[in-house]
DNA sequence: TATGAATGAGAATTCATTCAT
DNA sequence: GATGAATGAATTCTCATTCAT
């Protein structure tokens, strides 16, 4: 598994292996879980310091949750942009969507930590919710109209769904991919990730390609 | 939205109240982030009873998260058993499935706050996650296996998933449907929930029907 | 030196201790150099007893400045009042202010660690300065408005100086003979504090009587 | 209002703007209420700058102690010692007291944070109130006594006082005066410093002269 | 049984001080 | 000399837990 390039953030050496220690420990214990001693101690500085770049520790969660939401929007959002557009005209829906589907998925394998901390955030706290509506959900969505529109005119994808409703079934069939990797390992001992994208593939394509 | 009985669950009445508080509570601010103080006030009762029937925090948890678990293994998978076993045998499975849904959809509405708990300790702790994977996880999918079974015998299920994969894209997809109306409601103003769940139904059967 | 009765300021038992020892240390160390560890050790509790108590160390210290606003603005102006009032006709302009006077430093002296509180807080705090302004230095006025009409009338008292003035000089005398006493105490071993109130009245009076 | 001519006190250019930016913060929050770090910004120089210069805190404090009650003695004591000895023979006591006032009440304005820092300082420390009784205390009563001296041999003070008392009377009022001035300033806006200054002195001579 | 005042261990936060540059 | 990033000891504050009533 690719390991997420922080020096991107543009964050100080301490800044980094702080926001580095404050995933791995927010992301195993929760926020109030969490204390800001050993995020110390896992991020090498010492306890004050952590204090001096964010503030308070609700200012580390802040700046954490935006860089967070940063990554997987600009990871995941604007990539996919890329790599639609980029479509060679002869790549068909499947293979499309297979290429798509199997880097999200490594993308969030990778950052699985951000992303626990960003469920669990979402889940609990209005102002979190409403950054991630506005900055995936919505742009994931509106990515998809986009990608729909085209396929729709290529005929590959049925003119009666809604964007959201076929971003929903994709998004929902490839989360559980990840709850059950990341979250129940021990019940894929036997099955390989490109397979079960394939499956996955399978089944939402018949769902959504025209009769 | 019809409310849930906690009076079946077998609790003295300054437990029950107790219990119902700690779900709105915990649901709100996650075990860490609330306090006895709020959950005792809340409930009506001192802080010490709470101890008194819970011996600690944690105690209270566990004690809550077993019968949450408890809660939504009997009504979604049992109960589920029963609809499907006493099938009458014209029921096509479009028919059967949204039955079958929209009673979880509503159900899970009805105990969301409790569903928010448990999500965010299934992800935040490995007991919770193994108690979860074992009475929920599990038996929803041997029970996904069986009705797998029936539905391939009449030939209206594709022979080449797995249970576990259909599982997934079933639960991926209501999941969805939840998390969308719970959490971003103001997305949904024009839809109605019926209609939905047909969509989805659509989709995911042809999915999984043989062509 | 008679002791200030704090069971009249309608304290619990260790709220009552907490207030003793937090007018003890701040008075040594001023608000921002006394700890809640010493005041709570001091006072014979936990520390979470204070904050249990005071919300806050600052919660703490304006409690005790509306107290100690109190204790002065009413153990020193309204029973001043009374004493004037019950002035039997004979008594002297000289006799009346001696035992005011007296009367007020013995109440300072018994108060002085409050006293340095407030001062210290008058000064560094414009919130305190006001409130002391409304509370003591303008009732005081306000008395001493009432006291030199009497005074005047009787022709003992000067018609041609405002009362702020004569409250300021005989303010700023016993200030000084209470500084002296309590801060530089090497300095006075050999007076005594009757024939200084004397003088000082002699002083005054020679000052504010008619010619 | 004249400034006080921080240059004579012979420091260098960062000692001298970090000296100035202590007397401002800690008038404004006393010595345990200011930081270091405010104080450092306010003088425009870094942090360790102050600690190159004072070695502590409390270093600071002292030296800033030490030159404030030089620059008090200086010029509250000495100068006036000037002012009285070079009096020309024909000033009366009046006009003498008036002529002194008033530079000294001028002095204190133009000084007033450093004066509030060494009246709490006095009221907080045992040492800090050894150095003002030593410097400034103890010398204006010495200056006092020479000045009644010549005035009782004129037969224009009262002789049965000792200078002490004098001294307190006369410092009593001007302090009163400058803490009306600067703590509570909304309350003189119809009077103005010479005629108060007058009639203060009225009340004084009155009191101290000979029958 | 139920209470809630009191506790004190533990967490967040502050800030004087150091030291490599 | 001067800097300011980094430190960590000290301080404020929180809150689960206890226990006398």
């Amino acid at each position: 598994m690719e390991e997420f390039d922080y020096s991107q953030l543009g964050l100080s050496d301490k800044e980094e292996r702080i926001f580095k220690a404050s995933i791995e420990i927010f992301s195993k214990k929760g926020f109030d879980g969490a204390t800001t001693y050993e995020i110390a101690r896992h991020a090498g500085v010492a306890e004050g310091t952590i204090f001096k770049y964010f503030k308070t520790k609700k200012g580390l969660m802040k700046t954490m949750t935006i860089k967070m939401i940063g990554m997987f929007s600009g990871k995941m959002i604007l990539s996919s942009v890329e790599k639609i557009l980029a479509n060679p005209e002869d790549k068909n829906l499947r293979q499309l969507l297979k290429e798509l589907l199997f880097d999200r998925i490594k993308l969030v394998d990778s950052l699985f930590p951000a992303a626990k901390i960003l469920l669990v955030e979402t889940i609990l706290h209005e102002d979190v919710r409403e950054a991630v509506y506005t900055h995936i959900v919505k742009e994931g969505i509106a990515l998809f109209a986009k990608f729909q529109k085209t396929m729709i005119a290529k005929k590959v994808i049925r003119e009666d769904l809604s964007p959201e409703t076929i971003f929903r079934s994709i998004f929902g069939n490839i989360a559980m991919i990840i709850a059950q990797r990341k979250l129940f390992p021990e019940t894929i001992r036997f099955t390989n990730l490109e397979t079960e994208v394939e499956t996955i593939i399978d089944i939402i394509c018949r769902g959504i390609e025209p009769e």
